[in-house]
DNA sequence: TCCGAATGTCAGCGTTCGCTTACATTATCA
DNA sequence: TGATAATGTAAGCGAACGCTGACATTCGGA
């Protein structure tokens, strides 16, 4: 699934988690973090720790793939990206 | 790509910052955070916010997806989990 | 219905984040 | 070669993290 926000995340969380059968509390040790912030991350928490975060995917086997893929919809053959747009929309900031 | 670890997330963004022809200084401030910050990720700093990853990657068109599949190798029709074998291996906990 | 488990909420605390500023070190190019 | 940009390192600081522990609240089965 494409998670855009923690909140996505924390549902593909919580929904693996239930699927597998544990509790929070078990799953929390498993992992070796709070319950608290357990809690916190299924609800969506946006700041948690990156290596928390994906210590609680991998104990749930979720894979986390970083694909550069720009927006392009699908004939995109392989590095064709149109640099110049890009830079130009970063010299401008983004009013 | 798959990212097992901060430092190869770290290594996705560096590596795609430059293929934008993007500075740290630039990108950094098109994200919104510290260069400082951006340098430390770069280098595979395990405890950043999850928040402020994810707007790296957004600026620089790279998704995040989270695959909720397990090892298994491709025909998984839809929740064909070993669930009893995970909550035990669960219960074990992992020596 | 009642009882226990699972989940959510609160407060306090030490640690670490991410920021700023300034200064090295290392490319990169005229 | 020298100069300028890009990158790395360091110290100090406020803010937020994640943890513990205790206490509500909700859920599920006997």
């Amino acid at each position: 699934m494409l998670t855009r926000t923690a909140a996505d995340l924390g549902a593909v969380i919580r929904d693996r988690r239930k699927r597998l059968k544990l509790d929070q509390s078990t799953l929390a040790k498993k992992v070796g973090v709070s319950r608290q912030w357990l809690i916190e991350v299924e609800h969506g928490h946006p700041r948690a720790e990156l290596g928390l975060i994906r210590r609680v995917l991998d104990a749930l086997g979720i894979k986390l793939d970083a694909d550069s893929n720009p927006s392009a919809g699908r004939g995109v053959p392989k590095t064709a990206v149109d640099l110049d747009a890009i830079v130009a929309k970063a010299k401008k900031g983004k009013p």
